[in-house]
DNA sequence: CTGGGTGCAAAGTATTTGCATGAAC
DNA sequence: GTTCATGCAAATACTTTGCACCCAG
């Protein structure tokens, strides 16, 4: 189990329980929907709000700590940040997978092509992961 | 102006007014989202209801009338169903851009090293438009 | 201490549903 | 005529806000 406490800081978020319990299941799941994420979040605070869920949710995204990944006649999941990368999603059972491709080829042709200035990528592969194709 | 009677027909939408009107705007407009649709309808249909876009919005989508984009850090924006391509989304202006790029090669990449089945992709390059670079 | 975070309740926004009327075919 | 769409109002779902209290630094 890793301890977020100071990579929180550097993010300029203070370390409380709830937003390390937070960074750690996003870092345990991988992705992790808001809905999943509160169920996850009421074991272990009784207590805690959905409100809070939000308010953490949005400053982690604003100070980068994690990002929102939009998938296709799915929601939203969140991970944190690493290495710009592309997402396999699970159309059955809504998985999603890192996957590391190679995009410099695709960016250098538009911007030879095009005046548009690339500045972030987004690729979701939708299909059926390899534990669906068996049922 | 082209005439979407039968296309609506195709999918099996009955051909009213306010899906024919919609489906002017998606071709007039190239991508949309649900506000900017409601308040051109508006000007068409005066007592149009928020719900009968929805409801239709959602009907186009389960028959493939239509798509949704989904943009990051955006709204979603819907188009007319064509043939496969990718999104360029301006961080400015919101503007979405159609750009056709090749990701068979990418795609036979992945079916090569992983069990996923891919059955459709998702690209959206963010950044900055030409316009926007000019201001 | 002090600033910022938490939980609760309320407000706000987005989307869906039920139903009576009306239009498409 | 029959089926389905529309518009309205109400309901539901999703997300944000305000505030009193509490904790991290």
């Amino acid at each position: 189990m890793i301890n977020y406490t100071n990579i929180l800081r550097e993010h300029n978020l203070k370390a409380t329980p709830q937003r390390l319990a937070i960074a750690d299941e996003l870092y345990k799941k991988g992705h992790i929907s808001i809905e999943s994420l509160y169920e996850l979040m009421v074991n272990k605070f009784s207590s805690i709000s959905l409100a809070t869920i939000y308010k953490n949710i949005n400053l982690m995204l604003e100070n980068s700590f994690i990002q929102e990944i939009k998938i296709p006649y799915s929601k939203s999941v969140y991970e944190l940040t690493q290495a710009p990368h592309s997402h396999l999603a699970c159309e059955k059972c809504f998985a999603v997978e890192d996957i590391t491709i190679d995009l410099n080829s695709i960016i250098d042709i538009i911007t030879k092509e095009s005046s548009f200035k690339i500045t972030s990528t987004n690729l979701v592969l939708s299909g059926i992961c390899e534990n669906c194709q068996l049922g």
